[in-house]
DNA sequence: ACTTGACCCTGCCCTTGCGTCAGGCTGAAT
DNA sequence: ATTCAGCCTGACGCAAGGGCAGGGTCAAGT
Protein backbone atom coordinates (compact mmCIF):
# COMPACT_ATOMS: atom_id res chain seq x y z
CA UNK A 1 0.00 0.00 0.00
CA UNK A 2 1.70 3.21 -1.03
CA UNK A 3 1.55 5.79 1.34
CA UNK A 4 2.22 8.49 -1.11
CA UNK A 5 -0.62 7.99 -3.36
CA UNK A 6 -3.07 10.42 -2.73
CA UNK A 7 -6.86 8.98 -2.77
CA UNK A 8 -9.15 8.43 -5.63
CA UNK A 9 -5.51 8.96 -8.08
CA UNK A 10 -5.13 6.67 -10.92
CA UNK A 11 -1.47 5.84 -12.11
CA UNK A 12 -1.45 6.58 -16.00
CA UNK A 13 -2.09 2.81 -17.09
CA UNK A 14 -5.33 2.23 -15.10
CA UNK A 15 -6.52 5.93 -16.20
CA UNK A 16 -5.84 4.88 -19.81
CA UNK A 17 -8.09 2.12 -19.44
CA UNK A 18 -10.44 4.08 -18.11
CA UNK A 19 -10.19 6.19 -21.25
CA UNK A 20 -9.96 3.34 -23.56
CA UNK A 21 -6.26 5.15 -24.78
CA UNK A 22 -3.07 4.25 -25.09
CA UNK A 23 -0.56 5.54 -22.04
CA UNK A 24 1.60 6.59 -25.20
CA UNK A 25 -1.89 9.16 -26.48
CA UNK A 26 -1.39 10.38 -22.57
CA UNK A 27 2.12 11.38 -22.83
CA UNK A 28 1.58 12.94 -25.71
CA UNK A 29 -1.45 15.10 -24.37
CA UNK A 30 0.44 15.68 -21.43
CA UNK A 31 3.58 16.87 -23.44
CA UNK A 32 0.86 19.62 -25.62
CA UNK A 33 -0.43 20.53 -22.33
CA UNK A 34 -3.66 19.52 -23.33
CA UNK A 35 -3.94 17.14 -20.48
CA UNK A 36 -1.68 17.11 -17.50
CA UNK A 37 -2.09 15.19 -14.21
CA UNK A 38 -3.48 16.81 -11.80
CA UNK A 39 -0.32 15.30 -9.33
CA UNK A 40 2.77 13.86 -9.39
CA UNK A 41 4.19 11.41 -7.17
CA UNK A 42 7.61 11.99 -5.58
CA UNK A 43 9.29 9.96 -7.94
CA UNK A 44 7.46 11.73 -11.50
CA UNK A 45 5.26 9.20 -11.83
CA UNK A 46 1.96 10.83 -13.20
CA UNK A 47 -1.18 10.65 -10.80
CA UNK A 48 -4.34 11.31 -12.28
CA UNK A 49 -7.62 12.45 -10.58
CA UNK A 50 -11.20 11.69 -11.53
CA UNK A 51 -11.27 15.48 -13.06
CA UNK A 52 -8.66 14.50 -15.54
CA UNK A 53 -10.96 11.97 -16.52
CA UNK A 54 -13.88 14.14 -17.34
CA UNK A 55 -11.23 16.12 -19.33
CA UNK A 56 -10.14 13.29 -21.15
CA UNK A 57 -13.84 12.42 -22.20
CA UNK A 58 -14.11 15.94 -23.34
CA UNK A 59 -11.12 15.71 -25.70
CA UNK A 60 -12.18 12.06 -26.87
CA UNK A 61 -15.32 13.56 -27.75
CA UNK A 62 -13.92 16.66 -30.09
CA UNK A 63 -11.05 14.04 -31.34
CA UNK A 64 -13.81 11.94 -32.64
CA UNK A 65 -15.50 14.83 -34.45
CA UNK A 66 -12.44 15.65 -36.19
CA UNK A 67 -10.82 18.14 -34.69
CA UNK A 68 -6.87 18.56 -34.16
CA UNK A 69 -5.65 18.27 -30.73
CA UNK A 70 -4.41 21.85 -31.40
CA UNK A 71 -7.91 23.10 -31.69
CA UNK A 72 -9.27 21.01 -29.09
CA UNK A 73 -6.48 22.81 -26.52
CA UNK A 74 -7.87 25.97 -28.02
CA UNK A 75 -11.49 25.39 -27.36
CA UNK A 76 -10.37 23.97 -23.94
CA UNK A 77 -8.22 26.59 -22.45
CA UNK A 78 -10.78 29.07 -22.64
CA UNK A 79 -11.97 29.12 -18.50
CA UNK A 80 -15.83 27.94 -19.26
CA UNK A 81 -18.12 30.11 -20.47
CA UNK A 82 -16.17 30.91 -23.56
CA UNK A 83 -15.88 27.34 -23.86
CA UNK A 84 -20.05 27.06 -24.01
CA UNK A 85 -20.31 29.82 -26.03
CA UNK A 86 -18.06 28.94 -28.83
CA UNK A 87 -18.81 25.07 -28.98
CA UNK A 88 -21.70 25.54 -31.41
CA UNK A 89 -19.68 27.45 -33.71
CA UNK A 90 -17.13 25.23 -33.65
CA UNK A 91 -19.46 22.45 -34.27
CA UNK A 92 -20.63 24.28 -36.70
CA UNK A 93 -17.23 24.70 -38.89
CA UNK A 94 -16.40 21.24 -38.39
CA UNK A 95 -19.54 19.79 -39.71
CA UNK A 96 -18.96 21.63 -42.91
CA UNK A 97 -15.64 20.99 -43.39
CA UNK A 98 -16.50 16.64 -42.79
CA UNK A 99 -19.44 17.54 -45.04
CA UNK A 100 -16.91 18.78 -47.60
CA UNK A 101 -14.77 15.96 -46.89
CA UNK A 102 -17.97 13.42 -47.26
CA UNK A 103 -18.47 15.36 -50.71
CA UNK A 104 -15.09 14.32 -51.96
CA UNK A 105 -15.13 10.89 -50.78
CA UNK A 106 -18.26 10.23 -52.43
CA UNK A 107 -16.46 12.12 -55.76
CA UNK A 108 -13.50 9.34 -55.76
CA UNK A 109 -16.25 6.42 -55.28
CA UNK A 110 -18.21 7.67 -58.02
CA UNK A 111 -15.21 7.75 -60.90
CA UNK A 112 -13.54 4.41 -58.64
CA UNK A 113 -17.25 2.97 -59.54
CA UNK A 114 -17.07 4.08 -63.09
CA UNK A 115 -13.51 3.27 -63.93
CA UNK A 116 -14.41 -0.53 -62.61
CA UNK A 117 -17.55 -0.97 -64.59
CA UNK A 118 -15.25 0.63 -67.66
CA UNK A 119 -12.03 -2.06 -67.08
CA UNK A 120 -14.40 -4.90 -67.72
CA UNK A 121 -14.44 -4.10 -71.32
CA UNK A 122 -11.57 -5.89 -72.73
CA UNK A 123 -11.30 -3.67 -75.65
CA UNK A 124 -10.00 -0.65 -73.96
CA UNK A 125 -6.83 -0.27 -73.04
CA UNK A 126 -5.81 0.67 -69.92
CA UNK A 127 -4.17 3.86 -71.06
CA UNK A 128 -7.53 5.18 -72.30
CA UNK A 129 -8.83 4.48 -68.86
CA UNK A 130 -6.71 6.59 -66.90
CA UNK A 131 -7.06 9.67 -69.58
CA UNK A 132 -10.44 9.86 -68.67
CA UNK A 133 -10.26 9.38 -65.40
CA UNK A 134 -7.28 12.35 -65.32
CA UNK A 135 -9.92 14.33 -67.18
CA UNK A 136 -12.74 13.69 -64.61
CA UNK A 137 -10.68 14.50 -61.59
CA UNK A 138 -9.62 18.07 -63.54
CA UNK A 139 -13.57 19.03 -63.69
CA UNK A 140 -14.04 18.00 -59.95
CA UNK A 141 -10.67 19.51 -59.08
CA UNK A 142 -12.53 22.88 -59.89
CA UNK A 143 -14.57 23.21 -57.02
CA UNK A 144 -14.97 26.26 -55.59
CA UNK A 145 -11.76 25.86 -53.08
CA UNK A 146 -13.09 29.16 -50.65
CA UNK A 147 -15.86 27.22 -49.31
CA UNK A 148 -13.81 25.37 -46.47
CA UNK A 149 -13.43 28.89 -44.76
CA UNK A 150 -16.93 29.58 -44.53
CA UNK A 151 -19.55 28.30 -42.47
CA UNK A 152 -22.42 26.39 -44.41
CA UNK A 153 -25.07 28.85 -43.94
CA UNK A 154 -22.13 31.77 -44.33
CA UNK A 155 -21.29 30.28 -47.51
CA UNK A 156 -24.55 29.23 -48.68
CA UNK A 157 -25.57 32.98 -48.39
CA UNK A 158 -22.52 33.91 -50.74
CA UNK A 159 -23.63 32.22 -53.34
CA UNK A 160 -26.82 33.69 -53.38
CA UNK A 161 -25.72 36.41 -53.50
CA UNK A 162 -23.04 35.44 -56.12
CA UNK A 163 -25.93 34.11 -58.48
CA UNK A 164 -27.60 37.14 -57.87
CA UNK A 165 -25.32 39.68 -59.29
CA UNK A 166 -24.42 39.88 -62.85
CA UNK A 167 -20.87 39.89 -64.38
CA UNK A 168 -20.72 43.68 -64.33
CA UNK A 169 -21.96 43.93 -61.25
CA UNK A 170 -19.20 41.56 -59.85
CA UNK A 171 -16.14 43.80 -62.16
CA UNK A 172 -17.69 46.95 -60.57
CA UNK A 173 -17.92 46.26 -56.83
CA UNK A 174 -14.30 44.72 -57.69
CA UNK A 175 -13.35 47.73 -59.06
CA UNK A 176 -14.66 50.15 -56.12
CA UNK A 177 -12.82 47.82 -53.36
CA UNK A 178 -9.43 48.52 -55.52
CA UNK A 179 -10.33 52.75 -55.52
CA UNK A 180 -10.85 52.72 -51.98
CA UNK A 181 -7.96 50.69 -50.96
CA UNK A 182 -6.12 53.04 -53.75
CA UNK A 183 -7.73 56.43 -51.77
CA UNK A 184 -6.87 54.60 -48.50
CA UNK A 185 -3.12 54.33 -49.34
CA UNK A 186 -3.14 57.89 -50.98
CA UNK A 187 -4.39 59.14 -47.22
CA UNK A 188 -1.53 56.62 -45.80
CA UNK A 189 0.82 58.49 -48.33
CA UNK A 190 -0.23 61.97 -47.28
CA UNK A 191 0.09 61.78 -44.29
CA UNK A 192 -3.50 62.27 -43.53
CA UNK A 193 -5.22 61.30 -40.14
CA UNK A 194 -7.62 58.83 -39.52
CA UNK A 195 -8.89 61.24 -37.54
CA UNK A 196 -9.34 63.78 -39.96
CA UNK A 197 -12.91 64.21 -41.45
CA UNK A 198 -11.05 62.56 -44.65
CA UNK A 199 -10.11 59.66 -42.44
CA UNK A 200 -13.32 58.99 -41.12
CA UNK A 201 -15.27 59.61 -44.73
CA UNK A 202 -12.98 56.69 -45.75
CA UNK A 203 -14.26 54.44 -42.79
CA UNK A 204 -18.11 55.53 -44.06
CA UNK A 205 -17.34 54.24 -47.41
CA UNK A 206 -15.20 51.05 -45.83
CA UNK A 207 -17.93 50.30 -43.63
CA UNK A 208 -20.75 50.42 -46.63
CA UNK A 209 -18.54 48.38 -49.33
CA UNK A 210 -18.05 45.85 -46.07
CA UNK A 211 -22.14 45.95 -45.81
CA UNK A 212 -22.43 45.29 -49.06
CA UNK A 213 -20.48 42.06 -49.10
CA UNK A 214 -21.46 40.58 -46.08
CA UNK A 215 -24.84 41.35 -45.94
CA UNK A 216 -24.36 42.45 -42.35
CA UNK A 217 -24.21 39.05 -41.37
CA UNK A 218 -21.22 38.06 -39.28
CA UNK A 219 -20.53 34.57 -39.97
CA UNK A 220 -19.50 35.77 -43.81
CA UNK A 221 -17.09 38.48 -42.50
CA UNK A 222 -15.56 36.15 -40.11
CA UNK A 223 -14.86 33.08 -43.16
CA UNK A 224 -13.88 36.49 -45.00
CA UNK A 225 -10.96 37.09 -41.77
CA UNK A 226 -10.32 33.58 -42.23
CA UNK A 227 -10.12 33.36 -46.08
CA UNK A 228 -7.48 36.69 -45.97
CA UNK A 229 -5.81 35.23 -42.79
CA UNK A 230 -4.81 32.35 -45.09
CA UNK A 231 -3.02 33.47 -48.63
CA UNK A 232 -0.48 31.60 -48.57
CA UNK A 233 -2.34 28.55 -48.96
CA UNK A 234 -4.24 30.40 -51.68
CA UNK A 235 -3.76 28.03 -54.81
CA UNK A 236 -2.42 30.02 -57.96
CA UNK A 237 -5.76 30.42 -60.12
CA UNK A 238 -7.39 33.79 -61.16
CA UNK A 239 -9.87 33.79 -58.00
CA UNK A 240 -6.69 33.82 -55.74
CA UNK A 241 -5.61 37.18 -58.04
CA UNK A 242 -9.27 39.40 -57.76
CA UNK A 243 -8.94 38.38 -54.37
CA UNK A 244 -5.24 39.55 -53.65
CA UNK A 245 -6.33 42.53 -55.74
CA UNK A 246 -8.62 43.98 -52.91
CA UNK A 247 -7.11 42.26 -50.47
CA UNK A 248 -6.10 45.10 -47.57
CA UNK A 249 -3.18 45.21 -46.74
CA UNK A 250 -1.69 45.82 -43.13
CA UNK A 251 -1.06 49.52 -43.10
CA UNK A 252 -4.84 49.76 -44.30
CA UNK A 253 -6.96 47.77 -41.76
CA UNK A 254 -4.17 49.65 -39.24
CA UNK A 255 -5.36 52.99 -40.74
CA UNK A 256 -9.13 51.55 -40.76
CA UNK A 257 -9.14 50.08 -37.12
CA UNK A 258 -7.73 53.80 -35.73
CA UNK A 259 -10.26 55.67 -37.85
CA UNK A 260 -12.96 53.43 -36.56
CA UNK A 261 -11.37 54.48 -32.68
CA UNK A 262 -11.85 57.80 -33.68
CA UNK A 263 -15.41 58.00 -35.01
CA UNK A 264 -16.11 56.18 -31.61
CA UNK A 265 -14.64 58.63 -29.92
CA UNK A 266 -16.16 61.42 -31.41
CA UNK A 267 -19.73 59.70 -31.10
CA UNK B 1 19.10 27.57 -77.16
CA UNK B 2 20.44 25.32 -75.23
CA UNK B 3 22.74 22.57 -77.08
CA UNK B 4 22.82 20.44 -74.25
CA UNK B 5 19.17 20.06 -73.33
CA UNK B 6 17.54 17.19 -75.86
CA UNK B 7 14.87 18.21 -77.91
CA UNK B 8 11.14 17.49 -76.48
CA UNK B 9 12.56 17.18 -73.13
CA UNK B 10 11.18 20.00 -70.07
CA UNK B 11 12.84 21.56 -66.92
CA UNK B 12 10.97 21.02 -63.76
CA UNK B 13 9.01 23.76 -63.65
CA UNK B 14 7.63 23.15 -67.03
CA UNK B 15 7.06 19.78 -66.27
CA UNK B 16 5.22 20.66 -62.96
CA UNK B 17 2.89 22.81 -64.63
CA UNK B 18 1.97 20.44 -67.13
CA UNK B 19 1.12 17.90 -64.58
CA UNK B 20 -0.31 20.43 -62.23
CA UNK B 21 1.85 19.59 -59.30
CA UNK B 22 4.44 21.26 -57.64
CA UNK B 23 8.23 21.14 -58.17
CA UNK B 24 8.94 20.20 -54.14
CA UNK B 25 6.50 16.90 -55.30
CA UNK B 26 8.34 16.11 -58.30
CA UNK B 27 11.75 15.96 -56.13
CA UNK B 28 9.71 13.80 -53.38
CA UNK B 29 8.57 11.10 -56.25
CA UNK B 30 12.08 11.33 -57.21
CA UNK B 31 13.38 10.56 -54.38
CA UNK B 32 10.95 8.04 -53.95
CA UNK B 33 11.57 6.71 -56.85
CA UNK B 34 8.57 6.46 -58.26
CA UNK B 35 9.25 8.76 -60.65
CA UNK B 36 12.58 9.72 -61.67
CA UNK B 37 13.37 11.96 -64.91
CA UNK B 38 13.96 10.28 -67.88
CA UNK B 39 17.36 12.43 -68.43
CA UNK B 40 19.71 14.58 -66.51
CA UNK B 41 21.35 17.53 -68.34
CA UNK B 42 25.30 17.42 -67.33
CA UNK B 43 24.58 20.20 -64.78
CA UNK B 44 22.05 17.94 -62.73
CA UNK B 45 19.27 19.10 -63.72
CA UNK B 46 16.05 17.17 -64.22
CA UNK B 47 15.10 16.53 -67.56
CA UNK B 48 11.71 14.79 -67.90
CA UNK B 49 10.29 13.48 -71.43
CA UNK B 50 6.67 12.70 -72.99
CA UNK B 51 6.23 9.60 -71.16
CA UNK B 52 7.07 10.58 -67.95
CA UNK B 53 4.57 12.60 -68.20
CA UNK B 54 2.14 9.67 -68.55
CA UNK B 55 3.97 8.18 -66.03
CA UNK B 56 2.49 10.91 -63.67
CA UNK B 57 -0.80 11.54 -64.94
CA UNK B 58 -0.89 7.69 -63.96
CA UNK B 59 0.34 8.78 -60.58
CA UNK B 60 -2.00 11.10 -60.37
CA UNK B 61 -5.06 9.32 -61.16
CA UNK B 62 -4.24 6.66 -58.17
CA UNK B 63 -3.29 8.87 -55.58
CA UNK B 64 -6.97 10.64 -56.56
CA UNK B 65 -8.34 7.20 -55.67
CA UNK B 66 -6.47 7.39 -52.62
CA UNK B 67 -3.93 4.95 -52.71
CA UNK B 68 -0.65 5.50 -51.00
CA UNK B 69 2.51 6.45 -53.05
CA UNK B 70 3.94 3.44 -51.74
CA UNK B 71 1.08 1.54 -53.51
CA UNK B 72 1.07 3.61 -56.38
CA UNK B 73 5.08 2.53 -57.16
CA UNK B 74 4.34 -1.30 -56.45
CA UNK B 75 1.48 -1.16 -59.30
CA UNK B 76 3.47 0.65 -61.42
CA UNK B 77 6.68 -1.29 -60.70
CA UNK B 78 5.72 -4.34 -62.96
CA UNK B 79 6.64 -4.49 -66.07
CA UNK B 80 3.21 -4.40 -66.96
CA UNK B 81 0.77 -7.11 -67.83
CA UNK B 82 0.68 -7.71 -64.10
CA UNK B 83 -0.17 -3.98 -64.07
CA UNK B 84 -3.21 -4.38 -66.16
CA UNK B 85 -3.97 -7.26 -64.21
CA UNK B 86 -3.82 -5.97 -60.38
CA UNK B 87 -5.44 -2.80 -61.74
CA UNK B 88 -8.86 -4.16 -60.97
CA UNK B 89 -8.16 -5.80 -57.56
CA UNK B 90 -6.64 -2.69 -56.31
CA UNK B 91 -9.68 -0.56 -57.48
CA UNK B 92 -11.95 -3.23 -55.51
CA UNK B 93 -10.14 -3.02 -52.09
CA UNK B 94 -9.81 0.64 -52.51
CA UNK B 95 -13.47 1.15 -53.32
CA UNK B 96 -13.90 -0.99 -49.93
CA UNK B 97 -11.39 1.53 -48.12
CA UNK B 98 -12.96 4.60 -49.04
CA UNK B 99 -16.53 3.24 -48.25
CA UNK B 100 -15.73 2.84 -45.02
CA UNK B 101 -14.12 6.06 -44.43
CA UNK B 102 -17.41 7.55 -45.86
CA UNK B 103 -19.48 5.32 -43.59
CA UNK B 104 -17.07 6.52 -40.63
CA UNK B 105 -17.92 10.14 -41.97
CA UNK B 106 -21.80 9.47 -42.01
CA UNK B 107 -21.33 8.73 -38.25
CA UNK B 108 -19.45 11.91 -37.36
CA UNK B 109 -22.01 13.80 -39.24
CA UNK B 110 -25.11 12.62 -37.30
CA UNK B 111 -23.66 12.82 -34.19
CA UNK B 112 -22.71 15.97 -35.05
CA UNK B 113 -26.03 17.28 -36.19
CA UNK B 114 -27.27 15.42 -33.03
CA UNK B 115 -25.41 17.49 -30.96
CA UNK B 116 -25.79 20.51 -32.46
CA UNK B 117 -29.56 19.89 -31.83
CA UNK B 118 -29.33 19.50 -28.50
CA UNK B 119 -27.01 21.71 -27.50
CA UNK B 120 -30.03 24.68 -28.85
CA UNK B 121 -31.70 23.28 -25.38
CA UNK B 122 -30.46 25.98 -22.70
CA UNK B 123 -31.46 23.49 -19.60
CA UNK B 124 -29.07 21.12 -20.63
CA UNK B 125 -25.76 21.35 -19.49
CA UNK B 126 -22.42 21.15 -21.39
CA UNK B 127 -21.04 18.01 -19.42
CA UNK B 128 -24.00 15.71 -20.56
CA UNK B 129 -24.16 16.88 -24.15
CA UNK B 130 -20.28 15.17 -23.97
CA UNK B 131 -21.18 12.16 -22.16
CA UNK B 132 -24.23 11.39 -24.52
CA UNK B 133 -21.78 11.88 -26.96
CA UNK B 134 -19.41 9.89 -25.48
CA UNK B 135 -21.44 6.65 -25.79
CA UNK B 136 -22.78 7.24 -28.90
CA UNK B 137 -18.87 7.03 -29.90
CA UNK B 138 -18.49 3.81 -27.73
CA UNK B 139 -21.68 2.19 -29.44
CA UNK B 140 -20.38 2.88 -32.80
CA UNK B 141 -16.48 1.66 -32.32
CA UNK B 142 -17.90 -1.74 -31.56
CA UNK B 143 -18.09 -2.56 -35.01
CA UNK B 144 -16.12 -5.52 -35.90
CA UNK B 145 -12.56 -4.15 -36.92
CA UNK B 146 -12.02 -6.86 -38.94
CA UNK B 147 -13.65 -5.82 -41.95
CA UNK B 148 -11.27 -3.63 -43.46
CA UNK B 149 -9.04 -6.42 -44.56
CA UNK B 150 -11.64 -7.96 -46.59
CA UNK B 151 -12.92 -6.92 -50.06
CA UNK B 152 -16.27 -5.76 -49.73
CA UNK B 153 -18.12 -9.03 -51.27
CA UNK B 154 -15.42 -11.23 -49.47
CA UNK B 155 -16.50 -9.68 -46.17
CA UNK B 156 -20.45 -10.33 -47.10
CA UNK B 157 -19.52 -13.99 -47.49
CA UNK B 158 -17.93 -14.47 -44.42
CA UNK B 159 -20.47 -12.78 -42.47
CA UNK B 160 -23.64 -14.90 -44.23
CA UNK B 161 -20.90 -17.63 -43.09
CA UNK B 162 -20.77 -17.00 -40.05
CA UNK B 163 -24.14 -16.51 -39.27
CA UNK B 164 -25.37 -19.48 -40.75
CA UNK B 165 -23.10 -21.42 -37.64
CA UNK B 166 -24.34 -22.05 -34.51
CA UNK B 167 -22.21 -21.66 -31.72
CA UNK B 168 -21.16 -24.69 -31.07
CA UNK B 169 -19.89 -25.06 -34.84
CA UNK B 170 -17.97 -22.00 -34.09
CA UNK B 171 -16.17 -23.45 -30.37
CA UNK B 172 -15.92 -26.42 -32.70
CA UNK B 173 -14.11 -25.13 -35.86
CA UNK B 174 -11.64 -23.38 -33.62
CA UNK B 175 -10.98 -26.52 -31.96
CA UNK B 176 -9.95 -28.54 -34.78
CA UNK B 177 -7.54 -25.49 -35.60
CA UNK B 178 -5.93 -25.79 -32.57
CA UNK B 179 -6.17 -29.56 -32.54
CA UNK B 180 -4.15 -29.01 -36.07
CA UNK B 181 -1.45 -26.50 -35.26
CA UNK B 182 -1.39 -28.76 -32.23
CA UNK B 183 -0.21 -31.84 -34.43
CA UNK B 184 1.86 -29.78 -36.65
CA UNK B 185 3.98 -29.09 -33.84
CA UNK B 186 4.21 -31.91 -32.45
CA UNK B 187 5.13 -33.34 -36.03
CA UNK B 188 8.10 -30.59 -35.87
CA UNK B 189 9.37 -31.32 -32.72
CA UNK B 190 9.31 -35.05 -33.87
CA UNK B 191 11.31 -34.31 -36.15
CA UNK B 192 8.59 -35.22 -38.89
CA UNK B 193 9.75 -34.65 -42.96
CA UNK B 194 6.78 -32.71 -44.43
CA UNK B 195 7.75 -35.39 -47.03
CA UNK B 196 6.40 -37.88 -45.01
CA UNK B 197 3.44 -39.71 -44.92
CA UNK B 198 2.03 -38.19 -42.02
CA UNK B 199 3.34 -34.91 -43.18
CA UNK B 200 0.75 -35.01 -46.37
CA UNK B 201 -1.64 -36.20 -44.13
CA UNK B 202 -1.43 -33.22 -41.86
CA UNK B 203 -1.60 -31.36 -45.08
CA UNK B 204 -4.64 -32.45 -46.06
CA UNK B 205 -6.27 -32.23 -43.03
CA UNK B 206 -4.67 -28.68 -42.99
CA UNK B 207 -6.44 -28.09 -47.05
CA UNK B 208 -9.83 -29.41 -45.92
CA UNK B 209 -9.99 -26.56 -42.54
CA UNK B 210 -8.70 -24.16 -44.81
CA UNK B 211 -11.31 -24.69 -47.46
CA UNK B 212 -13.99 -25.15 -45.11
CA UNK B 213 -13.24 -21.79 -43.63
CA UNK B 214 -12.87 -19.87 -46.81
CA UNK B 215 -15.08 -21.53 -49.13
CA UNK B 216 -13.16 -21.87 -51.55
CA UNK B 217 -13.00 -18.15 -52.22
CA UNK B 218 -9.78 -16.89 -52.91
CA UNK B 219 -10.70 -12.95 -51.68
CA UNK B 220 -11.54 -14.39 -48.39
CA UNK B 221 -7.83 -16.45 -47.98
CA UNK B 222 -6.50 -12.97 -49.52
CA UNK B 223 -8.13 -10.99 -46.70
CA UNK B 224 -7.68 -13.97 -44.02
CA UNK B 225 -3.71 -13.51 -45.02
CA UNK B 226 -4.05 -9.74 -44.60
CA UNK B 227 -5.39 -10.08 -41.32
CA UNK B 228 -2.98 -12.47 -39.99
CA UNK B 229 -0.03 -10.48 -41.29
CA UNK B 230 -1.31 -7.87 -39.23
CA UNK B 231 -1.55 -8.85 -36.22
CA UNK B 232 0.06 -6.15 -34.36
CA UNK B 233 -2.44 -3.98 -35.27
CA UNK B 234 -5.10 -6.19 -33.64
CA UNK B 235 -6.92 -4.10 -30.89
CA UNK B 236 -6.71 -5.95 -27.57
CA UNK B 237 -10.32 -7.54 -27.48
CA UNK B 238 -11.59 -11.33 -27.75
CA UNK B 239 -12.08 -11.63 -31.05
CA UNK B 240 -8.47 -11.21 -31.33
CA UNK B 241 -7.69 -13.64 -28.51
CA UNK B 242 -9.51 -16.40 -30.53
CA UNK B 243 -7.87 -15.22 -33.86
CA UNK B 244 -4.39 -15.50 -31.93
CA UNK B 245 -5.61 -18.70 -30.89
CA UNK B 246 -5.75 -20.59 -34.11
CA UNK B 247 -2.85 -18.25 -35.87
CA UNK B 248 -0.58 -20.53 -37.10
CA UNK B 249 3.19 -19.44 -36.12
CA UNK B 250 5.86 -19.16 -38.74
CA UNK B 251 6.99 -22.63 -38.41
CA UNK B 252 3.88 -24.04 -39.09
CA UNK B 253 3.45 -22.16 -42.26
CA UNK B 254 6.66 -23.24 -43.45
CA UNK B 255 6.39 -26.64 -42.20
CA UNK B 256 2.81 -26.57 -44.48
CA UNK B 257 4.79 -24.89 -47.83
CA UNK B 258 7.31 -27.38 -47.62
CA UNK B 259 4.96 -30.42 -47.50
CA UNK B 260 2.80 -29.19 -50.29
CA UNK B 261 5.72 -28.87 -52.46
CA UNK B 262 6.55 -32.51 -51.44
CA UNK B 263 2.96 -33.28 -52.49
CA UNK B 264 3.38 -31.70 -55.68
CA UNK B 265 6.49 -33.40 -56.45
CA UNK B 266 5.10 -36.81 -56.20
CA UNK B 267 2.38 -35.66 -57.87
C1' DA C 1 32.73 40.75 -69.78
C1' DC C 2 29.58 41.57 -66.08
C1' DT C 3 25.50 41.68 -63.60
C1' DT C 4 20.87 40.50 -62.72
C1' DG C 5 17.02 37.66 -62.03
C1' DA C 6 14.96 33.42 -62.74
C1' DC C 7 15.68 28.86 -62.21
C1' DC C 8 17.95 24.67 -60.49
C1' DC C 9 20.29 21.59 -57.02
C1' DT C 10 20.76 19.18 -52.29
C1' DG C 11 19.92 18.80 -47.55
C1' DC C 12 17.70 19.73 -43.33
C1' DC C 13 13.88 20.70 -40.34
C1' DC C 14 8.61 21.17 -39.88
C1' DT C 15 3.87 19.26 -39.83
C1' DT C 16 -0.08 15.26 -37.10
C1' DG C 17 -0.88 11.91 -33.65
C1' DC C 18 0.89 9.11 -31.85
C1' DG C 19 3.91 3.96 -32.04
C1' DT C 20 8.18 2.01 -31.02
C1' DC C 21 12.21 1.24 -29.04
C1' DA C 22 16.15 2.23 -25.63
C1' DG C 23 18.15 3.15 -21.34
C1' DG C 24 17.35 3.86 -16.74
C1' DC C 25 14.35 4.18 -12.31
C1' DT C 26 10.70 2.57 -8.96
C1' DG C 27 7.60 -0.38 -6.41
C1' DA C 28 6.09 -4.45 -4.66
C1' DA C 29 6.42 -9.24 -4.14
C1' DT C 30 9.27 -13.35 -3.62
C1' DA D 1 18.44 -9.83 -2.95
C1' DT D 2 16.29 -10.56 -6.98
C1' DT D 3 12.85 -10.11 -10.24
C1' DC D 4 9.23 -8.45 -12.85
C1' DA D 5 5.86 -5.11 -13.90
C1' DG D 6 5.32 -0.41 -14.40
C1' DC D 7 7.02 4.23 -14.85
C1' DC D 8 10.02 7.97 -16.77
C1' DT D 9 12.35 10.73 -20.67
C1' DG D 10 14.19 11.23 -25.12
C1' DA D 11 14.92 10.09 -29.86
C1' DC D 12 13.43 8.36 -34.14
C1' DG D 13 9.75 6.87 -37.58
C1' DC D 14 5.45 7.23 -40.46
C1' DA D 15 3.03 10.15 -45.21
C1' DA D 16 3.28 13.51 -48.37
C1' DG D 17 5.28 16.88 -49.12
C1' DG D 18 6.22 22.54 -47.59
C1' DG D 19 9.67 25.86 -46.58
C1' DC D 20 14.05 27.58 -46.25
C1' DA D 21 19.15 27.97 -46.69
C1' DG D 22 23.28 27.91 -49.19
C1' DG D 23 25.15 27.51 -53.44
C1' DG D 24 25.37 26.60 -58.58
C1' DT D 25 23.48 27.67 -63.60
C1' DC D 26 21.29 29.86 -67.50
C1' DA D 27 19.88 33.49 -70.49
C1' DA D 28 19.32 38.28 -71.26
C1' DG D 29 20.50 42.96 -70.93
C1' DT D 30 24.22 46.38 -70.39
Amino acid sequence: MSLVRPMSTFRIQEFAKLGGVTVRALHHYDRLKLLSPAHRSERGYRLYCHDDLGRLERILVLRYLGLSLHEIAALLKTPDGGGAERLPVTLARQRAALAARRAGLDRVLRTIEHAQHRAQDPAEPEWFLYQTILKEIHMQESTDWRAKYYSPEAYQALREQRAAMTVEQKADAGERWRALLGDVQSAIDRGISPDSAEGRALVARWIRLGDEFTLGNPEILEGYRRLNDDESHWPDDETAAQLRAIKPKPEHTAFFNKAVQACLRHG
